[in-house]
DNA sequence: GAGCATCGGGG
DNA sequence: GTGTACGATGCTC
């Protein structure tokens, strides 16, 4: 007897049962219970598109390739006229008995005679389903079937037939956020055989749990104490399985907490079957370490804040602490890691203070995922694609499989991946980018902003910009081609709307009609409504650098260069219409142009815009950002998919707004982090950039006195492999031979520590090991020059500081004798 | 300036 | 998993 019921896909995974491949959907019911979904009635294919469209399925339905352990073969094969770059064509699809058997024969017959090309063999099976069978994540679909009896934590639904029954969203998944700390050494590399992990805390809704396994005196009623670090492993395991989380959330458990607690579970032969069918928590280590657990998503919410979101933030580092601070207003606990270990074997009653940390570490981690849910929720059900592979995608891989999900609506195929050979081509492709009007250095006063309101989109757009559009043979005498000095000149057809542009008219009219509906909405769900329209956005924004990334199956070079090439035509007629009209132009870049009003008001400014925007094609519009009484501008730089900006503006509450400057990473001395760090401090907090510049130009003083002790002068760096296998040897590898040569065992891991010493060799001679220099040996020239003035020198640059500024020698003249 | 090496996040 | 990896920066030669 058949039955129904309603419910959320979250993740999804397949199996082979009977040599046949079976799709799990995991997800909620509409009343809140977990559950698996089976689906077997889903066949993996491929395309073929045979030469001169001769029909060659036959010859298809007869390959058999059989191995030692299993076959391959051809289950059936269909002709159907699909499009290849809007072009018709005749093309046989494809069926075989298996997934991988279709890598398996596609390479078979790729080099036939009969065949022109091969599409659509690497799409994920699990992927092709959720599009072919038109299921998005997280929002309601009905399964007709009935429960099966199966080995599995949850209850298992045997589906015929899955369908979307309404736009009914899980708008509330329940996230379960972690944290291990574990005991190391602070001045070793971090060595998952070695140490132990000792502490482990989870924060959820109304529950906070921190595990650890030693014993000291407590009044926190959330910490439990164990007896081994096994026990921990297999609290960590229990607290899953009671809490039933959709999402489990960690802070970099991609790369180190989740890998961390399988090392260490591997050592104790502990498994780590917490998957809804009972599956091992499985580490797939490449490039990217990814962690996956089947029925519950992994969500690494550091990698979603660094990959989508990192563009809009302005924080210079990506550790929790720093990204906490900016999106949340709070802090990391400021306890000392380095007096951990040391509290731990030799202090163990004073633990209290690090279970606190670890908790508020999850708590964080919980309150992040939470705040970010609503946008990643969006880009799921926009990409299609579930939360755990969203997760972990850039933006030309969201723009693809956005792309990837709609092309069967339009019966297009896709193009292939490129190939190694190509990439290497196509990497040789530059063009021109965006135009930057280059600002006089300097400080100005009245200033107003103006903005193309999604520049390239609009472009993209409006010029019917594409794979199938460019260089079309029907419109090659009427069609506008591109303005500018190109080498080559494009155009773009003027009978038909192209795939791509069809597809971001649609991102920019729905995000259109969503701020519509922002407007009148009440707060409740402003939240999600503004994380959809800004998902749109951030889609929308990235086709253009996708169509120029040389990894895109859409990739067109052309198109890409028609869109840089129209943008630098309106911001010039912007900026020659601003300049007949009195204005002062003192910035451009990209798509926004800095004007200073020069006596005219600011009103004037304003009938400025819409005089242009009178003259603009399509929904092109330039919009008015806003007014600054005073900024400092420095140049910007250019890189292949757009301009990064560079410049503070403050606005009219005096806050001062800071852009383009990176940070000094892990490898540098404490000299310089620390100063940049002051640095920082002082202008973002009390707004004193003649304060900030005495204080580095202190450091610098007593970095030439000789003041500054030798460890503030080490330089750490990690060696990647054995000495005798660089090529290329820098300073690290030179202490590392003379460490050696003292008989210290080093080898690929060990952390080399070493202080740039006086003298005229090359760095590598002048390096010495911290306990061979004497106090003052330390080169004072290659500290200021090489450490301390690179890591300020950016955000003076951006004051309108000079790097001389800094290094002027300081007034000898103090009073403070007299007092 | 090309080419090689390292870092990030986590403890 | 029918897949795949980045982008910026410093030092040597």
């Amino acid at each position: 007897m058949a039955e129904k019921i309603e419910f959320f896909p979250l993740d999804a995974t397949y199996k082979i049962d009977n040599g046949k491949a079976v799709i799990y959907l995991y997800g909620r019911t509409s009343d809140g219970r977990q559950i698996s979904i089976l689906d077997s009635n889903f066949e993996p294919y491929f395309y073929v598109i045979p030469k001169d469209g001769i029909d060659i399925s036959e010859k298809l339905e007869k390959i058999r390739i059989e191995n030692v352990n299993d076959v391959s073969f051809v289950a059936k094969t269909e002709t159907v006229i699909k499009k290849f770059l809007g072009k018709e064509v005749f093309a046989i699809k494809v069926y075989t008995n298996l997934p991988s058997s279709v890598p398996v024969i596609k390479d078979v017959i790729k080099e036939w005679e009969a065949i022109e090309s091969v599409h659509e063999y690497d799409i994920p099976f699990v992927r092709r389903y959720l599009i072919d069978k038109n299921i998005t994540p997280l929002i309601l679909h009905q399964a007709i079937g009935e429960f099966a009896n199966q080995k599995s934590r949850v209850a298992v639904f045997k589906a015929d037939n899955i369908e979307q029954v309404s736009s009914d969203t899980l708008h509330n998944p329940k996230v379960l956020a972690f944290d291990i700390e574990t005991y190391s050494p602070f001045d070793l590399a971090i060595d998952a055989e070695k140490n132990p992990i000792i502490m482990l805390s989870f924060y959820g809704e109304n529950f906070k749990k921190a595990f650890v396994w030693k014993r000291f005196k407590t009044d926190i009623d959330y910490i439990e104490f164990v007896d081994s670090e096994s026990e921990l492993i297999e609290k960590f395991k229990e607290v899953i399985e009671s809490y039933k989380p959709d999402i489990l959330t960690g802070y970099f458990s991609d790369g180190f907490d989740l890998p961390y607690i399988k090392t260490r579970a591997d050592k104790y032969k502990i498994k780590l079957d917490i998957g809804l069918d009972y599956s091992e928590l499985k580490v797939k280590s490449t490039r990217e370490t990814t962690v996956t657990i089947n029925g519950i998503t992994h969500l690494d919410i550091f990698k979603f804040i660094k990959k989508v979101i990192g563009g809009v933030l302005e924080t210079y580092s990506y550790d929790l602490n720093a990204v906490a601070s900016e999106l949340l207003g709070e802090k990391k606990h400021d306890v000392s890691l380095a007096d951990l270990t040391n509290t731990w074997d030799n202090n163990h009653e004073n633990l209290e203070k690090f279970c606190e940390y670890n908790l508020h570490d999850s708590l964080l981690t919980y309150n992040l995922a939470v705040k970010m849910l609503p946008t990643i929720i969006e880009m799921v059900k926009i990409v299609g694609i579930p939360i755990y592979d969203v997760n972990r995608m850039g933006f030309s891989q969201l723009v693809e499989w956005y792309i990837m999900k709609q092309a069967p609506q339009f019966n297009e195929i896709a193009p292939n991946k490129p190939s190694y050979d190509e990439v290497q081509q196509r990497r040789l492709n530059t063009y021109k980018g965006a135009f930057v009007y280059e600002p006089k250095p300097g400080f100005y006063k009245d200033i107003v902003v103006f903005d193309f309101r999604s520049l390239y989109p609009t472009i993209l757009s409006s010029h019917n910009i594409g794979t199938d559009t460019i260089n079309c043979a029907c419109c090659e005498d009427i069609a506008k081609a591109t303005p500018g000095d190109e080498s080559e000149k494009h155009w773009f057809c003027a009978k038909r709307k192209g795939f791509i542009p069809t597809l971001i008219e649609d991102l920019i009219s729905r995000r259109i009609r969503i701020k519509e509906i922002i407007k009148q909405e009440n707060d409740e769900k402003f939240a999600f409504l503004d994380a959809r329209q800004n998902s749109l956005k951030l889609l929308a924004n990235s086709f253009y650098g996708y169509l120029g990334f040389f990894g895109a199956r859409w990739y067109s070079i052309g198109c890409a260069r028609s869109i840089t090439a129209w943008g630098r035509f309106y911001i010039h007629k912007v900026i020659d219409k601003a300049q007949k009209e009195g204005f002062f132009v003192l910035y451009s870049d990209t798509d926004s142009v800095f004007l200073t009003l020069d006596g005219k008001s600011e009103n004037e400014a304003k009938i400025f815009a819409e005089s242009i925007n009178s003259e603009l094609p399509g929904i092109m519009e330039l919009e008015y950002e806003g007014f600054y009484p005073s900024g400092i501008f420095v140049s910007a730089k250019l890189s292949p998919f757009g301009a990064k900006k560079k410049y503070a503006l403050m606005s009219q509450q005096g806050t001062l707004k800071i852009k383009g400057f990176e940070t000094v990473r892990r490898n540098w001395s404490l000299i310089a982090k620390d100063v940049q760090e002051k640095v920082l401090e002082i202008i973002l907090r009390e707004n004193d950039t003649k304060k900030a510049l005495e204080y580095a130009k202190n450091v610098i003083s007593d970095l030439r006195n000789k003041k500054i002790p030798i460890e503030m002068v080490v330089i750490r760096t990690q060696l990647q492999k054995d000495i005798l296998d660089y090529a290329a040897k820098g300073p690290h590898v030179a202490v590392a031979q003379k460490l050696k040569n003292k008989g210290r065992s080093i080898g690929p891991g060990s952390i080399i520590k070493y202080v740039v010493t006086q003298g005229n060799d090359m760095i590598r001679n002048r390096s010495k090991l911290p306990e061979d220099v004497k106090e003052g040996e330390y080169d004072a020239d290659y500290y200021i020059n090489n450490q301390v003035i690179p890591s300020v020198e950016r955000i003076f640059n951006v004051l309108g500081y000079k790097k001389e500024d800094l290094l002027e020698q300081k007034e000898q003249t103090k009073l403070e004798g007299f007092f």
